[in-house]
DNA sequence: TTACACGTCG
DNA sequence: CGACGTGTAA
């Protein structure tokens, strides 16, 4: 594997912006730099990102950056991006040219919104999901990009029954009811790898008007409450607005744009089936106070690898409010009279890259859904090679089992992942003090 | 002074409630009563109270309470209050005969609520204003109460240009914008005490409909915010909704019923004049959502002495809102169409407890303000005569002073009096090492 | 000031 | 699902 980020983000839409690599002469730039990953040299990086392909994860001592390009941590990841263009002004960054899907550095925001493009992502311990990615920038891209994978995304269309949620053809758009399920299916035509590749989805909630385009969408005050019923179970996750139903779900945050994701592990579809399904809800109201407030919003759908390239991106407009239907109808009727101009800032949608409708009863939904749970590496295995690892690397493996315990314990209430957690922890503690008995490095 | 508790709250409505007095022999029941407060004798609390209201208050060393009366502190104030009858019915509670101007104890309410009757405010230091009062329980009383002072409330009729608020005579209600002023005159007809008593105003919100009556009226998750505009230079009492712009106001929180308070003291008028003005905002909707959740409020005012007795009671039905000219018309129009019993769930009230509306000019206005903003007792004048306390009163004098030192300082943002507040905390640190160098008592 | 958006209630 | 309350913006 060689570390061409050309490849990070595919030229899908005509425009071809050269983008910078990593240089050859890696710098530390960063204060946020810690000591372990400092001294190493290209060929080490290179190896790492083979093994880190082959799925046993090295520990990257030392990496120097070159200039022009900032890191930060994030779940055991070292993310590094573009450092913003000091000299452009940010009335450009306001101008809604710039926004549509090229791969130029972005300045920085009057906000404090940071966008930064040609973003790399590299693991330095295990890792579950990429924390960041192009998709986690202020101003990411939102055009449809089937990519290698032809990676599509589905709603299956008239259920039985009764269903919280609507969806307008003619509108991509999705209207639904707070803290509702949302089926979406994903389709990928996977090549001939061996082994299969680790994909993610990401789901990133993105303001669709360009004003607000850049900002983060946050929860509001009413239901970032802790206490908030909403929230039972999702204690620790309180800030974001999109969730997935998924035991294996990781929720990172993007801490220079700010940015609150949802990523999943796909596994590959059950044999004869050509998609999976993740349930997705979202716990604030595109109307709400203090969060949304009434700004419309998408909801981008990327395929990533564990590296936080993206290899696919699809994106649906949703709306979260009180009455899905009223509010369907109406704004249907008032696209259809209003010759497309008026309120529906969202550019129209060429049809291919529409969301297609399918069929798909109950129980094969279901049977999906099963099939999903399963697909989590296991965790308890990887403990029992503990003996085998160099201290650091322990150290990093059993800090991501806690926290992943943890999570699982909040979600699941179960008292054996509680008691995994727990153990952990201690031996996290434990392993830091044979390393690190000063204090000087974590 | 007799320690007479039944004159506290008098009978004005028709009922005769005898309410049990403090006993002579006093008893201590409550855990939360610290050292300091006990083993005093029945003369030494009358002769504390005395003293109080010549304004050179004692310190209580110790107060035995009898059973059935709880206990609690703040502000400097020992609370005294019957303790909940446990053999009443929660059903009864809910009973909206119940809750019309008796002194009858109320048991708790489901959601932890407490209703106690009989109240009584022993301050044990320098005290600017009761904390608590029958107003502040969960279910006070409503019923207007001239009393001895012939205690009105005005609101002055259409003063020059554009008001922020609007009275509706028929509904006896105010209509008003968030965070805009309504200045509220307070008719006092004075006796010929000497000296002038020391006489405040507290403001109460209330639910105005039974079903909701006694929960305390609580600031909405979206206005708490401490970064919220609205509060600025409100940062330590985000949590009230009702303000008054007197420098002198205290914000005090009933933690027994969860009631926010804002008491204000009243200043005699100027001569020639017979109403002082006091100016209130209101910082949530009454639709806000988490808050008051469109629940129809009023304002309670009652008129107390230094010992939260109360002296005078009026209220006023208040809807804070966006459009206060629309509201008001719609609601009249539905008043008169409806016959008055639909979804008026407030009483109608007698002609002679509604508000007069008087006519009063800017300057006028403008004078009073500035004299109500010259009653203070000097903070400093007390500082001077510091050193011929005993050790444990300095304490009290100045750790009551450093607080409304840091309040006059945070809402006025004066450099002279954060400093004096900071020497102040100093103070009462090194008064405090005086009197418990071992941390016993505090 | 009017019209509209959108949550809530019956 | 209709009607209403109430915030917001044209
Ligand atoms: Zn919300
Ligand atoms: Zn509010």
């Amino acid at each position: 594997m060689a570390l061409n980020i050309n490849n990070n983000n595919p030229q899908h839409n005509g425009h071809s912006n050269p983008t910078p690599a990593v240089q050859s002469s890696y710098m530390l730039n960063s204060g946020d730099m810690r000591n372990y990953i400092r001294g190493i040299t290209d060929s080490d990086v290179e190896h790492a990102f083979d093994n880190i392909l082959n799925d046993s994860p090295p520990v990257v001592r030392d990496l120097h950056i070159a200039e022009n390009y900032g890191t930060h941590h994030n779940n055991n990841q070292l993310v590094v991006y573009q450092e913003s263009e000091p000299n452009v002004t940010s009335s450009a960054m306001c101008d809604s040219t710039h926004l549509q899907g090229t791969n130029d550095a972005y300045p920085s925001a009057p906000g404090g919104d940071h966008t930064s493009s040609t973003m790399l992502v590299i693991p330095y311990g295990p890792v579950m999901a990429p924390a960041c990615s192009e998709a986690t920038i202020s101003y990411p891209s939102i055009n449809d990009y089937p990519g290698d994978y032809n990676f599509e995304i589905l709603l299956d269309g008239t259920g039985s029954g009764f269903k919280a949620w609507m969806y307008s053809y003619e509108l991509n758009k999705v209207f639904i009811d707070i803290g509702k399920v949302l089926p979406i299916q994903v389709k990928l035509l996977y090549k001939h790898e061996e082994p299969l590749p680790r994909l993610f989805l990401r789901a990133t909630p993105i303001y669709s008007q360009d004003d607000y385009r850049g900002r983060p969408v946050e929860r509001c005050p009413l239901h970032v409450c802790r206490d908030n019923k909403i929230n039972e179970g999702y204690e620790s996750v309180v800030k974001h607005i999109v969730r997935c139903t998924s035991a294996h779900c990781q929720y990172p945050v993007d801490e220079r744009s700010g940015r609150h994701t949802c990523v999943t592990p796909l596994s590959p579809p059950q044999p004869g089936a050509d998609t999976v399904t993740l349930m997705y809800n979202f716990v604030c109201k595109t109307s709400c106070l203090g969060g949304m407030d009434r700004r419309p919003v998408l909801l981008l759908l990327t395929l990533e690898n564990q590296l936080g390239q993206i290899l696919g991106r699809r994106s649906l407009s949703v709306k979260i409010c009180a009455c899905p239907k009223r509010d369907k109808e109406k704004e249907e009727k008032e696209f259809q009279t209003s010759g497309s101009n008026r309120r529906v800032k969202g550019r129209k949608r060429s049809l291919e890259t529409r969301v297609k409708e399918e069929m798909m009863d109950d129980s094969e939904l279901a049977a999906l859904e099963t099939e999903n749970k399963k697909f989590c590496p296991d965790l308890f295995n990887i403990g029992l090679v503990l003996s085998t690892l160099p201290p650091d690397h322990k150290y990093f493996l059993m800090s991501n089992m806690a926290t992943l315990l943890a999570g699982m314990f909040v979600k699941k209430g179960n008292d054996a992942c509680r008691q995994a957690a727990e153990k952990c922890a201690m031996l996290v503690e434990q392993i830091k003090n044979e390393i690190d008995p000063n204090g000087e490095q974590f």
